[in-house]
DNA sequence: TATGTTTGTTCTACAAATACGAAAATTGAA
DNA sequence: TTCAATTTTCGTATTTGTAGAACAAACATA
């Protein structure tokens, strides 16, 4: 998988950050696959995975204003860049095609084995 | 990805057992893949995304009686286990998912901003 | 303006997945 | 029994994924 191509931690940010627009930053993005995936991420993760979606073009950010609240740092704020989007669109194509292609014996044999 | 996650790659080699049954091995996999995707795959690859794949129980493999051509070693063959296809399908829910919640903005600005 | 608390990001290290290709194994043909 | 063809196995290098501690910036309050 060289340089490009988008790993499937990645993938899931990636599109975490779509669907959190316009407010995807670190701990919201790390709130967000919790709640839709049950399973647990570091917040190291989600940033080393946002870094390098920013690397590979995928993703752009800038950095918010404060916000009023206690604490409140300035939130990085990610976005989709079109590259992103084509990588996205082009995943998910894929992915439904080779679905499609799936002859039904060969899941309906998989049944029959474990049942 | 820890242990029983499904890697972007092993997703993809899984998902061409299934369009390639009942004649999934090794070489054809890879075939199949650089055909479908135009990328390009070492067969080392693959083999070891294959052996994980079974590791986790996704796929089962047996070896199949030789075939009468000029050379032609035994062929392993793959076939996607119950588990296997259970791990597909939970992917690809969660991924159309998470797709239909991204607003139609969040691409769109995509758009803008590259063009 | 100093100090503590909260919210966030960066840094560092390591584990797991992916990639490559040469070597080894197995088979039918000569 | 040796050769050529086909396929898998193996060793190693690079990329991704995971974790959490260290660091930074903002607000509160005194």
């Amino acid at each position: 998988m060289k340089g490009t191509q988008l790993g499937e931690f990645e993938e899931l940010v990636l599109l975490i950050v779509g669907v959190l627009y316009p407010g995807a930053y670190g701990l919201s993005i790390r709130e967000e696959i919790i709640n839709q995936t049950k399973r647990k991420v570091a917040i190291g993760a989600v940033h080393s995975a946002l870094s390098r979606l920013e690397e590979k073009g995928f993703l752009e950010s800038n950095l918010a204003d404060a916000t009023h609240e206690r604490g409140g740092r300035r939130k990085r704020l990610f976005t989709i860049t079109a590259e992103g989007k084509r990588a996205l669109e082009k995943n998910h194509e894929l992915r439904n095609s080779l679905f499609s292609q799936i002859p039904d014996v060969a899941l309906k044999l998989a049944r029959v084995v474990s049942f």
